[in-house]
DNA sequence: CTTTAATTCATACGTTCGTTTTAATCATAG
DNA sequence: CTATGATTAAAACGAACGTATGAATTAAAG
């Protein structure tokens, strides 16, 4: 009744998008399919946002801008009690990583299926998307980088990149690939190690990543200069 | 002149189609482009595939088929010398992911291209694609999990299935995000250290992987009985 | 109530999609 | 050369796509 409705279609085509573009990706889901299961007019998605890649943009900033200030947020917190010593590698982990996967409990910002999606679309061939979300990530992602090389000053910045990305991509799968689990498992996984049980795949994530972040350096064998 | 030609035409379009998937991914590439790209007529792919979908698998079953030769080849190997005696971790990890990585050296098997399509379909939405990936790895990805078993004894196996899936995701990120590699990173990455040297990224990758597969075991906070 | 702006609706537009059909062309065997 | 089967070519199919339009409806202001 006394509602304070900032537009409920808005919402429901936002809530639609996220999760069919999630299920089918971005050319494999039409609008039809959104309006359709948003209970809306077909019109509604252009009149609201414009255009389908305005619909999809939209889709990823109304969660990306309050993951992006509670990365920094942590940070910041982080170094304030530091006091200008470095961090360890496990809390600045903790602090991207970490954020971004609590985020699947918080039904309120999204949860498993805007973490799906999330996961699914770094690869995501469209150039407009991933033009979009280098420009939305860039100024998190150069902070984090800043905290890494100075934990690790032993270690070469170009070794921590490439690390960075390699848990990027460990991360995205682990969520987004319920699906591609079974690839490695048929037997369904039990109860407790359900990918549901987002508690548990925390801290094994987390294990994961530090190890790989921590290992020794790479050898490589032979000179480069009889190469190519 | 006296060519064997097993119609040229095929494999035309197999080329095309890899690169076109690879490019802008499945429901984003029309086989208009690609029988353009291919110079061959539009109605040849329905001819020698019969639709779009059954290219495409014939487009992973031409390089999967040898992929998986290769990897059951290589374990074999390993296990005959071993004769008996688990193989080390490292090896076995060499033996899948080492084996994937250098087919992006051997253009005969389609190279960078192959593996970047590979990388990006696993996070495909589309479910057939899916199904046909899990289907074609199963046998392989049965052994390999057995030989880690074996070689990890002291560790629950649904760990290592986990990590398992890590190591897939970091690996697939690793060749598939050429673009994703910008995110983290916006200074072109040097010489030595692009992506394209393949030589220097498998150590690299390698030395995180087994970093991650060895780290210690997580701990979990908290008893689980008092959630969900 | 009347007026005005915001939103929703049904409908249609012009393209592009994957596939099919029918005819033309080619290679090869008798 | 002729006959036969395989391949290529040109054209069209209906369906689905994203978007635009103008009328109907709703909500708020005077």
């Amino acid at each position: 009744m006394a509602e304070v409705r900032t537009s409920d279609t808005r919402e429901r085509i936002l809530d639609a998008g996220e999760r069919l573009f999630m299920a089918h990706g971005y050319e494999g889901t039409s609008m039809r399919q959104i309006t359709g299961e948003a209970g809306v007019n077909l019109a509604a998605v252009n009149y609201h946002f414009g255009s389908k890649e305005a619909l999809m943009q939209e889709v990823f900033r109304r969660r990306l801008d309050w993951l992006n200030e509670e990365r920094m947020r942590v940070l910041d917190l982080m170094e304030a009690e530091a006091e200008g010593k470095p961090l360890k590698p496990s809390q600045i982990v903790d602090g991207f990583f970490g954020t971004l996967l609590r985020m699947a409990g918080d039904e309120k910002r999204g949860g498993v299926t805007f973490l799906r999606l999330l996961g699914r679309t770094l690869t995501e061939p469209s150039e407009f998307i991933r033009a979009f979300l280098a420009h939305e990530y860039q100024v998190v992602m150069e902070r984090y980088k800043e905290a890494l090389f100075r934990s690790l000053p032993e270690v070469p910045k170009a070794e921590i990149i490439w690390r960075f990305h390699f848990m990027l991509g460990a991360t995205s799968y682990a969520i987004a690939g319920t699906d591609a689990l079974r690839l490695v498992t048929d037997w369904q996984i039990e109860d407790e190690d359900s990918i549901d049980r987002l508690d548990r795949l925390v801290p094994r994530l987390m294990s994961f990543l530090l190890g790989g972040l921590r290992s020794p350096l790479p050898q490589f064998s032979e000179t480069t200069a009889d190469r190519k």
